[in-house]
DNA sequence: GGTGTGACTTTAT
DNA sequence: GATAAAGCCACAC
């Protein structure tokens, strides 16, 4: 993390995070959120994470909501997820007992 | 500098 | 189990 291409700190440590989350987990935006040290910022993750691929290449595809489920019209990030092991269901989203990240 | 907005969460019905 | 409503906060325009 030397690059600096973000200004916005929250931004940083939301990113940070997310490239915590090991391969074949996921964790939820109110997870991301809390570590970020805001749980009410789960809202702010999600807008943020989008624009964060703007801001640079982040695993933001290990990201779901509480329910397991993906982003909505991102088709990608089901495949994205199988890859890394993860088991995607028909309906876009993931078994957290399995997958959710031990924080 | 104010407004709109969202890839959410939780509680209540 | 599903649906509804409220809360919440920083970013983009």
């Amino acid at each position: 993390m030397k690059t600096k291409i973000l200004q916005e700190d929250l931004i940083y440590e939301i990113l940070s995070a997310v490239e915590e989350i090991p391969e074949g987990k996921v964790a939820t935006y109110g997870q991301i959120a809390r570590l970020t040290g805001r749980e009410k910022n789960a809202r702010l993750v999600g807008k943020v994470l989008s624009m964060a691929q703007y801001y640079g290449s982040y695993p933001c595809h290990r990201v779901v909501n509480h329910a397991g489920r993906l982003a909505p019209g991102w088709a990608e990030q089901r495949f994205l997820l199988e890859a890394e092991g993860v088991a995607v269901k028909d309906n876009n989203s993931v078994d957290l007992k399995k997958y959710q990240w031990n924080c």
